[in-house]
DNA sequence: CCAATTTTGATTTTGATTTTCAATTTCAAT
DNA sequence: ATTGAAATTGAAAATCAAAATCAAAATTGG
């Protein structure tokens, strides 16, 4: 989990290849929508690039999220979805069950009160996922 | 979602059967330690009806959902977990990535600040989900 | 260029959960 | 207690996202 810099560096530092396919993926996926689940971005990549395997995919998300440039998702419909880190604070989810919208949130004194929590348990937090899943405005007039 | 109630009334009121199977699982599981998978129920069951199924303990744990006596968890270890709701008030939790422990807790304030952002957003909130992930007082200590 | 090492994409496998379906059970009405 | 329509069961097969396999291709330092 390395902080922010380029996916180039990250598997330099780590001794690995950097290839055409890494390179395009990971530009793809930092220039998306987010919350992009591998098989939306497989079919994105395969616009240009129809000789992209799948597991490439899966496998360059997974390097993405080990260099801390990407987030990975789950909002409970059994799909993993990834975001790009970029910059972008800290923030947490409303999901609307019904559309599937995502909106996201931050509140400076929920993560307070986490930090709290955890110490009053003697726990170290590593990350944590906070998750509001009801209806959004469009949604909640039936 | 009902209220707390049997799921034996659950059934009745939907037309359902009250069968030994169903009876027997919820009893099992309203008894049991927390925060079971459905195959860690099935175990615990065959012991004393060795010609249970698990397809009947998935349905069956669906229906204890659907009746408000059982939340589902995931905590992220592609497991799904049940565990009884049974009087006991809301809670989160705090997950041990090293040893699995999970550590319940309860915090009025954060409750009340997840109202407000969900007001702020015009978002009609269903359920919600707090995970604080890290490590616990033993395994903190390397 | 060379050669050791890593990566790729096609394919197969995994594993939790769901579905299917014939046989059995439930239960309200006789 | 008997009947029969409807629901449920357990075993087996299906599903589906994600991971593993593996021979061929690409990368990289020398
Ligand atoms: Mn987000
Ligand atoms: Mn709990
Ligand atoms: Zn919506
Ligand atoms: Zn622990």
């Amino acid at each position: 989990m390395g902080k922010a810099g380029t996916l180039r560096d990250y598997l330099r530092h780590r001794g690995l290849k950097v290839t055409h396919q890494r390179e395009e993926i990971a530009q793809t996926f930092l220039d998306s929508t987010r919350h992009l689940s591998a098989e939306e971005l497989y079919r994105l990549i395969q616009k240009g690039h129809p000789e992209m395997g799948l597991s490439t995919i899966y496998r360059t998300l997974k390097l993405l999220v080990e260099a801390g440039l990407a987030s990975q998702r789950e909002f409970g419909d059994g799909i993993t979805r990834y975001e790009p880190v970029a910059g972008g604070r800290h923030h947490d989810h409303l999901i609307c069950v019904n559309c599937g919208a995502i909106i996201e949130f931050q509140n400076q004194k929920i993560e307070e009160l986490q930090k709290e929590v955890a110490e009053n348990n003697n726990f170290t937090v590593l990350q944590h996922k906070l998750e509001l899943y009801g209806y959004c405005e469009k949604c909640r007039r039936h």
